[in-house]
DNA sequence: TTACCATTTCAAATTATTTTGAAATGACGC
DNA sequence: GCGTCATTTCAAAATAATTTGAAATGGTAA
């Protein structure tokens, strides 16, 4: 298995990469922050990185922000919730599930209903929401 | 068009929504906050939910998570982020776009390379996305 | 126990995102 | 100009997320 021995040239995806020159002024940053290997202490592992974009999947939807925002100062049950969203039940309740599973909001069942707050996560990630569009 | 009475009947979405009973403790809850009117006003406009949505999707990808952390500390070319990556071009500059999209990083052409640097608002979020699994 | 209500679950249909590979672009040096 | 390199663009294929409507669950109350 011989290299194209161009710096750039396109690997399948996983296979061994592109193994040459590098452009030299930003070699020279590089070597001054130690190469290479430095930076690559600087990626999270695996795990951590799913488990990020998972929570931000979790964020990407306007629906879910909404909800988000509803509860955010009083937990309230799937049909107030509902007064504000008005949609179908199984779609609220979709929505509902994927905040829930990622530790967004917690439910709690009273008699006829289930009651939604918001969780410490989820009310640190609507901030953040709030100020990314700056 | 009349309603059928209860207060969480799944209304098809869009529709007029469900128009009864709230469970005693929330609308307890609710009287002391101001009612229904304060929670909505709570709801940040349309555009702005959509706008966070669409900046929380761009950060949804572990591969994307993994190209802020490479150049969260100096500017690379498409090239040596590829070196940690090690996906084929397309691939990567396509979630580069959608990252530059987003305004969360931005690239600059220096002759045959391009050089793509964090921007105040990745620097920003990265480090959201650090705190988000807590 | 029967009926009813709030909510969830399920599978199928729909829609959106990502991946792939080939071709295009634009800079560079000869 | 020609060949080469880094990168992007495009369209098709593959995969993943969302929506829908019907049916299930589990509580409550008569």
């Amino acid at each position: 298995m011989t290299r194209n021995g161009s710096c750039c040239s396109t690997p399948a995806d996983g296979e061994d990469g592109p193994v040459n020159e590098i452009p030299g002024p930003i070699q020279k940053e590089l070597d001054a922050r130690g190469g290479l290997e430095t930076i690559q202490k600087c990626i999270p592992p695996k795990e951590a990185l799913e488990e990020r974009s998972r929570i931000f999947h979790a964020l990407s939807e306007p629906l879910r922000l909404t909800i988000l925002s509803i509860i955010r100062d009083q937990p309230l049950c799937v049909c107030v919730i509902n007064r504000f969203m008005r949609l179908s039940g199984s779609k609220l309740s979709y929505h509902l599930n994927i905040l829930k599973e990622n530790g967004l909001i917690e439910g709690e069942s009273q008699g006829n209903w289930i009651i939604y707050s918001i969780t410490e996560r989820g009310r640190r990630l609507l901030q953040c929401a709030e100020n990314a569009d700056r």
